[in-house]
DNA sequence: AACTGTGAAGTTTTTCACAGCC
DNA sequence: GGCTGTGAAAAACTTCACAGTT
């Protein structure tokens, strides 16, 4: 039973994991102790078989008859996702949104703790948001360097994504977790992910009975 | 050349319209007028055989030769997503999140326009967020009626999501954009679509080199 | 020369269906 | 009887490559 197989995972599969997971977490907070393919499924609208397919990658978390105990595979993918540790996070951007992320209480228990929160205007810098004191833009690449920071939430305007994760690359930061509604540039060896709301709304809107 | 075809178009197509429209967008704030599926292809990382396919579902937006001419296939593209028109969107859930959303600026000139801000809390209820007053969750069904609303975002706790998803569905809403980290269960014909960061920045862990 | 639109080919992803185990 | 893990089959999706147009 493999943990990180050598064999190539498709991104796709990886991109479910998180999905099992929280699903998982809410099985196991129901008071649940094992559970199985097909229920898994239902909660997620995902087919029975792709569940069991995808978990076959890495290896047999399942017993035949039985199904899988929650607690167990709940630490299996934690392990193979990477998310049995901390990751710290840093926050570029103390506007509305900023904030809001700064305060959200849901990374905690799920893999990532928010370190440290950058702001270029100078009205915001030193002012005091939840636990975190806004940090001009200037003192991000040292902080990150010496912190080994490897994650970071983008928060600024579209004008400036780009330029900011200019900086985040330079600085060593190897994910970047994009809210501005813009496409940015990497290196290929770094990982990025959007989040818009506005391509969701547009996506269901496709399929409404029009006004 | 069609608008709205009668064959099926793949749902994954209809989901990446709207990225198409946002780098439009932006191209068309550079000062562009004409592009190709191949500068398109390169902002986004699709492959230029890829857009050219996509669009060829809604019939023909292009010239040989030329290309696509911007405005053309953003009017076209929001015709096919049905966002020329503005859709009334309420928002649950008056905490961080939903202030944060209430203050968003980038939903008005991409189709969308928050109409309420709703929450049970009575400390909540009547308090001012930018322009809005937050209203009771007990004049949810019948404002959403009354105006014929078809969009909520949903940014309660995890534990309220489906009991306020059935409100809304109950309330006659036919699109539920859900923040809160829980899938949720609605009837077939309605869309939900899901944000959550921490399953994208599991997605990115996955491939990060282990701390 | 540059580019679209598109069948055909190739690849990836999902589902089926069942042997094997509890 | 209920369930996993998995080859094989089916379906979906992407890329190729080129005829045809500007």
């Amino acid at each position: 039973m493999l943990v990180k197989p050598t064999d190539n995972i498709p991104d796709i599969v990886i991109g479910r994991l998180p999905l099992y997971l929280r699903a998982l977490g809410r099985l196991q907070q129901e008071g649940k102790e094992v559970t199985s393919s097909h229920e898994l499924g239902n909660r997620l609208e995902i087919s029975s078989a792709q569940i069991r397919k995808d978990l076959s990658h890495f290896g047999g978390f399942g017993k035949q008859g039985t199904g899988y105990r929650i607690e167990y595979l709940i630490e299996k993918l934690s392990t193979v996702l990477q998310v049995n540790q901390e990751w710290m996070v840093v926050v570029v951007g103390a506007g509305n949104l900023g904030i809001a992320i700064s305060h959200y209480r849901g990374f905690q228990d799920r893999g990532f703790r928010i370190a440290h929160l950058f702001d270029e205007s100078p009205e915001k810098i030193g002012a005091r948001i939840g636990e975190f004191v806004v940090k001009p833009m200037r003192k991000l690449n040292d902080i990150v360097r010496r912190e080994s920071i490897k994650i970071a939430m983008l928060a600024v305007p579209a004008e400036h994504a780009q330029s900011v994760a200019d900086h985040l690359v330079e600085a060593g930061v190897q994910a970047i977790l994009n809210y501005a509604p813009i496409n940015i540039s990497v290196p290929p060896d770094i990982q990025v992910q959007y989040i818009d709301p506005v391509t969701h709304l547009q996506h269901m809107t496709f399929y409404l009975s029009g006004e």
